[in-house]
DNA sequence: GGTCATGTTGACTA
DNA sequence: TTAGTCAACATGAC
């Protein structure tokens, strides 16, 4: 599920629930997911409020009270969930972030593929650290053409490149280029000025889109390919053909044949 | 039992 | 140096 709209939706979750609160206690229910020692995690928390959150791709960083950062990535299966009864906590809480008021916010990730850090300033710990490029959400169409200039790798390869632009990932960015009529495959060379500038323009509309309707795919409109994302579908273009995978930097691609056609120049 | 799956990273190869 | 492929991580669905 976490991709950009995901992540952002997640983000809201954790703002409109559990700002202003302070940590008593932290359960750790599997320390796969830990990149931080559990006492380490434990002591960097209690103790501490929640203050505000941040979003960079596909990651949400919580400030502390003592201005450390909380930073959590839910990998391909998790969520965050608020709950004050203890019946609803989440299947797969893997860490119970406990609050005095005694609510809970559960990190849920059926698989473990998820982290969680601690680290004392969220921007070095982006840029330095991981390396990630600017938001793929609000970035300016002069930024997002300069993100691309220069390369040479399969579009898709590039749009899921978190160093690239970060916050999107497999399935969004099947959805972006069946709006753009662009095949997976294609080159980044091969995409003129006005080419990307289109991609720029569907990117923020389909990403926008997704936070609005808080990732819930088929709250989207018609067209989007999310509300129907299969091999053989019907084309959302309405196109008469049906939709096809070929397989991308080893990810499933899922597009229309017909109205994303492969260029050969 | 096998295959596939929304993510990230690192090894290996061209 | 730049890109592409693949394996690894852990678990569930089909």
């Amino acid at each position: 599920m976490p991709e950009l709209p995901e992540v952002e939706t997640f983000r809201r979750h954790i703002d409109d629930n559990a700002l202003k609160q302070t940590v008593s206690d932290v359960i750790i229910n599997r320390d796969n997911v830990l990149e931080v020692p559990a006492d380490a995690l434990k002591a960097a928390l209690v103790g501490q409020q929640f203050e505000y959150t941040e979003r960079l791709g596909k990651y949400v960083g919580v400030a502390l009270s003592n201005q450390d950062w909380l930073v959590l990535h839910f990998g391909m299966t998790g969520h965050p969930q608020y709950y004050t009864e203890a019946d609803d906590a989440p299947s797969y809480e893997r860490v119970a972030f406990k609050f005095e008021n005694g609510a809970t916010l559960g990190y849920n990730n059926m698989r473990l593929f998820g982290e969680i850090y601690v680290t004392g300033s969220w921007d070095t710990f982006m840029q330095d650290e991981k390396g990630y490029g600017p938001d793929a959400h609000g970035i300016d169409a002069e930024t997002f053409a300069e993100c691309f200039a220069g390369r040479r790798g399969m579009i898709k390869s590039a749009l899921m490149n978190q160093k690239i632009i970060a916050g999107i990932g497999n399935i969004w960015s099947d959805e972006i280029l069946l709006q753009a009529g662009i095949h997976p495959k294609t080159s980044v060379n091969q995409l003129d000025d006005d080419a990307i500038h289109t991609i720029w323009e569907i990117t923020q509309r389909a990403l926008q889109a997704g936070i609005d309707t808080r990732a819930t795919y088929s709250d989207l409109p018609d067209g989007y390919l999310l509300r129907n994302r299969a091999k053989d579908a019907p084309c959302p273009n309405g196109c008469a053909g049906t939709l096809d995978k070929v397989t991308v930097s080893g990810r499933t691609a899922i597009f229309c044949p017909s109205c994303q056609p492969e260029r050969s120049d």
